[in-house]
DNA sequence: CCCGTTTCGGTAACCGTTTACCGCGCCGAT
DNA sequence: ATCGGCGCGGTAAACGGTTACCGAAACGGG
């Protein structure tokens, strides 16, 4: 029964530094020296201690490692959730940018829950990973936004970067760096689409009012139209809340109400287009035909569509990649606001208007 | 100017336990068993010592702490991507079962590149993870599958739990925990449905002959057909590749050849069946008038199509968490592996063969 | 008043590495 | 032959916690 056989003493314990250096023959700074490579050994005492190593199956601790002073360091992405392309994409990009760096990637979701944001990052400084980086909008009451940023600060003065990722800056109060993309342009560059199609009568629907989200979305779209000198009537401005559902309910009351007057449709989100579209179609109303439509966000769902949608992409792998490189190269990345770019991708959901 | 008064010394210095009992006049042992409650303290004690720690803005190091033997353990993560629904899904009932459990989340993205997961694999076992999850499959070269079980059984024998998930067993010689989907009774249950509506001529489009993914689907699919006395031919067995582009295409050409006969198709997954739906519809072929068609995943895309799609529901986010209650809590999971149910759900793109 | 208990706090060993510092032997240069 | 320098390896001191063990003080019962 050699798989029992342990080198005696408790068996359930991982082997050591030390045991390595018995084994071997040789003294501990001799086994961290040739394992670390950086000074210089004699080949046979190299060999001597990489068969002893490979006899006890050593690896290192890296808690003991760390606490020597050589730390291999982490990322933290702090997000509400990670099924929505949104988040799963940034997510991604924050992962790989982070392996490219040499780093491990901690996600923590929250929920919708301020507390357990707070909780999370109170624990990465613990941790003292290297970037704390906080996706997507939370709602900020004055309470969490003092905590965070005393917290901010703790982390400031502790060597840790917080980094707000897909979400505008909180002010002076909480020093962090911002990896943001141009949402109002955006909806500006949608609105401008649909405009240039011959549109006038054009409804922004979707969004909540007062979220950091929807307010730069629903500014594009009102810049756009008053920079054609058209001034929307508020029956053209449907809030309330986001995605399919929204989308639908919302449009099939208006077109029950006969309060639908628009050709065209600036949507909150992708989700919203979509329900709108399945109000349209259960109307009879043909899109792009009757109604054009644009989205936001471009999520994979979009371009499988029918009509396939014309709608806004928001670079959110890259915004991942962003936020780690601005934490870990400063010098390389000395804003500390980077806003990518937005451009509407168009598709088929958009049809010049005839009259 | 006070915020630069830092206690003397190197102001980016953490401060330490040390510092904290100088603070409060009792020693480090005192604030120790403060901080871990876990011990009586004279209230004032306490109360002196919490204050030093406020005052000095103290958190503890978790990598001294895990030296010391009270460990923060982690969950690993291994995937190859993390945007594919299915891989969020399971992440994020990984999240939340560890979080729930006390543990943070470490993700790791392969690609699909067998080495970049075992690199994964080693470094964990240096962090004293206390399980790693291995998701989706992974082309298993022989060279592989010795690596890995080698692995396996270090992780073992090193108390940490190895789970594959959505992947099924690779034998005895890797040792590992499976959370796993009833993916050929998922496939079995589609073709059933569309049998049941009158089908006969039931085409499989998608997937790649081999993939540890596929081949059960397939098997799934010939099973139901065989059970009705069924022997489909090699036309209708269409594969190669998955997702919307080799479902368009495939499609496209069986079409333009004319050499598409069957009245249901059962796609590999859902962007299979999406992309399979653009070919019909181009060529003016009704869904499901004409031809019914299933897909697989159930991604939230599938509700939106148009029709919507009806397909199996993979249990992905309770896979995930079931992953983590085997590794976590092996008493309670004493089976080393489930096979978690799929089921299918009715939406509009099956409908009852005329004839 | 004495003594056994209980309550609370301190001392110091230990966890597994890394690395500064030192010493030894050998080489080539003088 | 002597010596400076270099290549190589060992000793031991951190790193920042936890906790076993011990002792002092307070307290209550006889």
């Amino acid at each position: 029964m050699p798989r029992r056989a342990a080198d005696q003493a408790d068996p359930e314990r991982r082997s050591t530094i030390r045991d390595v250096a018995t084994r071997a023959g040789v003294s501990v700074a001799t086994v961290s020296r040739v394992l670390a490579g950086n000074y210089p050994t004699a080949p046979a005492t190299r060999a001597k201690v990489m068969r002893a190593v490979k006899e006890l199956d050593y690896v290192v601790n890296v808690h003991a490692r760390a606490l020597a002073g050589v730390t291999q360091k982490t990322i933290a992405i702090l997000t509400r959730e990670v099924v929505t392309p949104f988040y799963a994409y940034i997510i991604q990009g924050v992962e790989q940018q982070a392996a490219q760096d040499g780093r491990l990637c901690l996600v923590c979701t929250t929920g919708s829950d301020p507390d357990r944001e707070l909780a999370y990052v109170k624990m990465m400084r613990e941790q003292g990973a290297d970037a704390v980086i906080i996706v997507g909008g939370m709602t900020e009451t004055p309470e969490y936004r003092k905590q965070l940023g005393q917290y901010a600060q703790a982390l400031e003065s502790a060597g840790t970067k917080l980094v707000l990722c897909g979400r505008p800056s909180m002010g002076p109060d909480v020093p962090a760096l911002i990896a943001h993309y141009d949402n109002e342009g955006g909806a500006y560059a949608a609105t401008s689409h649909v405009l240039s199609a011959g549109h006038e009568q054009i409804m922004f629907l979707g969004g909540v009012p007062g979220f950091t989200t929807s307010e730069p979305r629903f500014a594009g779209w009102r810049r756009a139209l008053n920079d054609r000198g058209i001034d929307p009537g508020p029956e053209l401005f449907q809030t309330g809340s986001h995605g399919t559902h929204f989308g639908y309910e919302r449009l099939k009351e208006l077109l029950k109400r006969k309060a639908f007057k628009a050709t065209a449709i600036v949507a909150s989100d992708d989700g919203c287009a979509a329900g709108a579209m399945m109000a349209l179609r259960e109307a009879n109303i043909k899109v792009p035909d009757e109604v054009s439509i644009v989205g936001y966000d471009d999520v994979p769902m979009a371009a499988h569509m029918w009509p396939p949608l014309t709608t806004v992409r928001i670079p959110a792998e890259e915004l991942g990649r962003t936020a780690v490189r601005m934490a870990l190269d400063p010098r390389a990345n000395p804003a500390r606001e980077t806003i990518l770019g937005t451009h509407v991708v168009v598709r088929e959901s958009v049809a010049r208007r005839v009259r």
